[in-house]
DNA sequence: GATGATACTTTGAGGATTCAAAGTGCCGTC
DNA sequence: GACGGCACTTTGAATCCTCAAAGTATCATC
């Protein structure tokens, strides 16, 4: 049974690879987002590589092996359902399950997992819009335009938020960019760092390119009804 | 914040003080019953008092604080709502959520807990029918009768199980004694160590009278037309 | 190619929790 | 009142995870 320690890491380790799209993590990187010494991170690494869960490359980085790579997706998913779970039946706000589920996401079995997963209906994303990994290990990890890549002029459907800071969250929340919302981006202005949008309000409203790359979005279905946010 | 460990002594401590009702609680029991050694015992209930939760007088034994009692009765808390939980919302079966509660109890938030609360609609008992702490730390312990205190030939239910065993629970409700289920006794028999019940398919069956302490009765409501069992 | 800055690794140590095994106190029996 | 046995405690050591601080490699720059 791998430990709680060990599933963090795995899991920040997969994180970071899809992030970075790096050959490597670099050790620093591991430490920071783990909020932990590099002298730890250095540690505990070896001893992943020792029990072949990663591949260290000393001064390099490290990279997650077939095998870490599947634990860290069943911890992914374990968080991701248990997001879902807390908002669809416990009516928690998404903008607080993250952490819950940082603490839930170790001890949840697989039997309780399977249920819950049944008693939502296999969602394909968590609150966030993050891709949930199906029971199998799979899981989409197509990467959408954001308001930073997405055509100007043209009505795109909000699918996923990149942070999980509830203040973040709730700042988008109040700007009407929660997943499922609708948006058009109007202008950009890479000078003045700005991204102007029109939430579906049809209120315009500015962002920073910084925060522009974190809200991802893709082509709104065809049926001409659907609209609004989520919320 | 209190370790997991720290909450498990503390639980136990309290389940056996309410189970034996001694002045201290002896150290052997509470070995045995968190499945350690007695040295680690001593070493950890000493912190324990340390840390104001316990009073420990060496060579006789151990007693909650004040402090202790609470932090037990919130663990405690947080385990049967857990239990009630997978029961009614996800449908795990009864004898198999103790185990899961085992781990989910130190993870479960103030937050979550009182939505799970509201979302039972504030229930007093657990699935094997123990009673559930309020958010004040307040608690039903009264006894009720079992299959061996209880009148002959007179009509009571069902409404505690003294046991936490998957498998004697399974045996529990096959012969028809689950929390809310009907029973009679017809007889005891002290020296064949046997008790003969009535369930409420009119079956009539015997067990021991080890088995008999473990179920717990009480009057039947008194609306006449309750009958059966919970399952 | 020497110099430094930066990132990474190593080392020594500490807390929490556990065990095995050796030591000690207590209690009933003869 | 000495003896045994049992329950309990102490001791020494191990595991897991962490940190601070000292050491080292690497890379850009002069």
């Amino acid at each position: 049974m791998p430990s709680s320690t060990v599933e963090n890491y795995v899991k920040q380790m997969y994180l970071l690879e899809q992030e970075l799209q790096p050959d490597l993590v670099p050790m620093g990187r591991m430490a920071a987002s783990l909020g932990i010494t590099p002298g730890t991170a250095t540690t505990m690494v070896k001893a992943l590589a020792e029990s072949g869960l990663a591949d260290y490359e000393p001064r390099s980085g490290v990279r997650l092996t077939e095998g870490g790579r599947r634990l860290a997706l069943h911890v992914l998913r374990r968080h991701r359902l248990v997001e879902a779970f807390l908002v669809k039946t416990l009516g928690l706000d998404w903008s607080e399950v993250h952490e819950e589920a940082e603490q839930l996401e170790h001890v949840i079995s697989d039997k309780v997992l399977e249920r819950i997963d049944v008693y939502l209906n296999r969602p394909r994303r968590d609150p966030h819009g993050d891709p949930i990994p199906d029971g199998r290990g799979r899981i989409d990890e197509a990467r959408e335009p954001t308001l930073n890549d997405c055509s100007l002029s043209s009505p795109w459907v909000v699918v996923r938020i990149h942070d999980q800071e509830p203040e973040f969250l709730q700042f988008v929340e109040r700007i009407g960019l929660t997943p499922g919302g609708r948006v058009e981006v109007c202008s950009r202005d890479r000078i003045a760092d700005a991204v102007t949008f029109r939430n579906h309000h049809a209120k315009e409203i500015s962002v920073s390119t910084a925060v522009a790359a974190k809200i991802a979005v893709a082509a709104p279905p065809n049926d001409v009804d659907t609209q609004g946010g989520t919320k």
